[in-house]
DNA sequence: CACTGCTTGTGAACTTACTGACAAGCACTG
DNA sequence: CAGTGCTTGTCAGTAAGTTCACAAGCAGTG
């Protein structure tokens, strides 16, 4: 076990492992190696023990891993053994699609309140039963809730606006759609997901013929290919976005 | 101008620096220096520079670069300048959001068509007049309506089937919102983002205290990183997703 | 046209991330 | 309890990406 800081490509690859971790457990699998588990996602064993290793000593050798056990260790390392209460500020399409959205972990996140600037949809309910409040509303409702986490749904013109106030009702952690570049304060973190940004990824691709014949899947993980449903990387110590 | 294999990393900086330069195009600006778009992004003006050397020498030493001219050069880099078709796949939440959605570039890319497995959306139109077809006509709308992009937003245990069959009819880049690795054949490009481990990174962030104080943006642009908004990287030669 | 100021393009240094390789060590066998 | 098989944890080597630093070169001045 070390100590240096850990790389967020380590941790997104944390959350893959998990996510298998927790359908071998589902599927009564009690042990898996290393080299087992790098299979799945085309990657090197190696990689995996040293993702892992940087957290504690999880493994057993000439055994491998214990699933279940595991699976409970990045839980914990990732911080999902408490739930996380959400908050979506923009009731567009986006934001009532996310705040529908099933995708993630059920346990460990739950989106609890909508806002929206436009005083029509403020007051009203979402379809699914969430309450949409008024921006003027956030700092309290942001305390009364215990939301720590906001998701920024809003048109790309409003985001910076938004997110100084976000950062104002004293939130670190942000998933942020609109596709700009916002400025964090010290002990802010922001995830981006640009999708222009995908698909021009994308278009850059289908432009380039050489490419035929290479198959290729982001690192994603933003690339998830992990995948990079969350997010795009653009490299730097400053977002940008993807 | 090099012939070294561009990165993706690259490439996902030239979104950004396009969506830059369109604004300063814009706002009537006609010359940018590396140093000026670098502070834009908190990244290194070399860094700049370099990306673009991969593709040519577009700037004018004492001078930097010519708006307009270089917003045209990254436009044909990346395939902007003919339009991309594209086809969503699943008419859930997600789905028709995204069909609404009016982030990405309106000029190169047009959604025509969503596909829904269920017979009872199928032949329907939706809200904003997409037509709404059943997955058996996947194949020949695709060439009818001369697709060239697809977009998955179906449930994850749905989405490595729907893959096969956007492979199957001859797409050659995806964008993928299921959180789960597909696994893309040669010549195949898949983009993901992955909002639970996008979540997830986020849930890490705020378990370690020792993370106050310091201000993260992730590199996304896939992280715009510049982000993430297409996609979440994990590293290793296969899409990861984050 | 020489001179000054500024900015590009790029080789070299540096930093970060990934992979190879192997000693250490557990489980099982006889 | 020695021996075999297998897998971890980690050090060392390689690869990829970023930053530094500077020669090359344009524009404007006198």
């Amino acid at each position: 076990m070390k100590t240096e800081k850990i790389s967020e490509l380590t941790t997104n690859r944390l959350s893959v492992y998990l996510r298998c971790l927790n359908e071998l457990s589902a599927a009564g699998v009690e042990t898996i190696s290393s080299q087992a588990l790098a299979e799945q996602f085309n990657l090197n064993s190696a990689q995996i023990r040293k993702d892992l290793a940087y957290f504690g000593e999880f493994g057993v050798r000439g055994v491998g891993y214990y699933v279940r056990e595991l699976r409970d260790h990045i839980r914990q390392i990732l911080g999902l053994t408490t739930e996380h209460r959400i908050a979506v500020i923009g009731a567009g399409n986006l934001g009532l699609a996310l705040a529908n959205y099933q995708g993630f972990n059920v346990n460990s996140f739950r989106i609890v309140a909508l806002f929206d600037s436009d005083p029509e949809k403020a007051g009203s309910v979402s379809r699914t039963g969430l309450p949409i409040y008024d921006m003027a509303q956030l700092s309290d409702i942001i305390r009364r809730e215990g939301i720590d986490i906001v998701v920024i749904a809003v048109p790309a013109a409003a985001a910076e606006n938004v997110f100084e106030q976000v950062m104002d009702a004293g939130i670190k952690a942000v998933l942020n759609f609109a596709p700009v570049l916002l400025n964090a304060r010290p002990g802010v973190r922001v995830r981006s997901v640009d999708m222009a940004i995908s698909l021009e990824s994308l278009s850059y691709f289908l432009a380039r013929p050489q490419n035929a014949g290479t198959s290729e899947a982001d690192d994603a993980l933003n690339g998830f290919q992990y995948q990079d449903a969350a997010g795009t990387e653009v490299g730097g110590n400053q977002q940008v976005t993807g």
